[in-house]
DNA sequence: TCGTTAACTTGACTCACTCCAGAAAAGACG
DNA sequence: CGTCTTTTCTGGAGTGAGTCAAGTTAACGA
């Protein structure tokens, strides 16, 4: 787990202030990885006490716009945040609960797979979503 | 372009009641692919006269239910509709004016894609969104 | 240390969407 | 055709994630 100090390393490097609530929310989403906004400023209060909710979704957005986090938000969910970035992998997500599971992409750099018709437009990310069932909920269903 | 009798059978064949309302949702959506929830209302509308937008909502909820229409809904977009179901294709998604078009999946059954490594999931679709720019924003940027 | 500028606080607000209760219409059956 | 049951529609209030705006505070370069 990257300390204080490494998010702080990170900040500058995209030219950001460096400021306690940016190095908690880079905290919680490291250590909370598909967390919702609302967790994530559950998690930055209880490390710095008062943060506005306002300060958190505009630190979500600068963090998310550098490129330090990513946001997902599979349909039916709200936003999700995640810190693995740049490498381009993608997500299965469970239809019944809603849980969120990294895949590793195949090729690893984007866009990782071709069209076969892209209607002239200029493609530079493909996104996959796997949809399913987590084991918790499979299990669950069949003992039902 | 399907007529009314057309949908008509749609409905009954999946044991819907068949209502002007109904009838209306699914030629607007079938007339404007990727329309949003309130352009379709206005469609609707404009055939129709007043509509309740809690009918039109309902309506698309039972219409998707039953598999006639399927719901979209892109990062950052309102929820979106289309009529063309049951052929597993993909999408692309201008990122600067959010246009979409359809793009026909390369293996036509879902899941189309395999994941590296499923983390347990049991996984029955595997959905795929292409992002970059349209031709007309391609355009616009170039030449401002 | 000082001034500039970005970041944070507070609080109101928007907008897609949902919930509810009652009224109306569709389909089934005699 | 007329009645009954079930489903759908209406209108209005409500919910909740996310945004806007104005003023204050704090980071950081000079």
């Amino acid at each position: 787990m990257p300390t204080a100090s490494d998010f702080e390393r990170l900040l500058r490097g995209v030219s950001l202030r460096v400021t306690a609530p940016r190095i908690a929310v880079l905290s919680a989403v490291h250590e909370h990885p598909h967390a919702d906004t609302d967790s994530i400023i559950g998690v930055v209060r209880q490390n710095l006490g008062a943060v506005s909710h306002q300060a958190v979704y505009d630190v979500l957005r600068a963090l998310t716009g550098a490129g330090l986090l990513r946001r997902i938000e599979p349909q039916g969910s709200v936003a999700r945040y995640e810190a693995r970035v740049g490498d381009n992998h993608h997500h299965v997500v469970c239809r019944s609960c809603g849980a969120i599971a990294d895949v590793d992409c195949a090729t690893g750099a984007a866009p990782c797979l071709d069209a076969s018709d892209d209607h002239g437009f200029v493609i530079d990310e493909a996104e996959v979503i796997y949809w399913g069932t987590c084991p918790e909920c499979t299990t669950a269903a069949k003992s039902s």
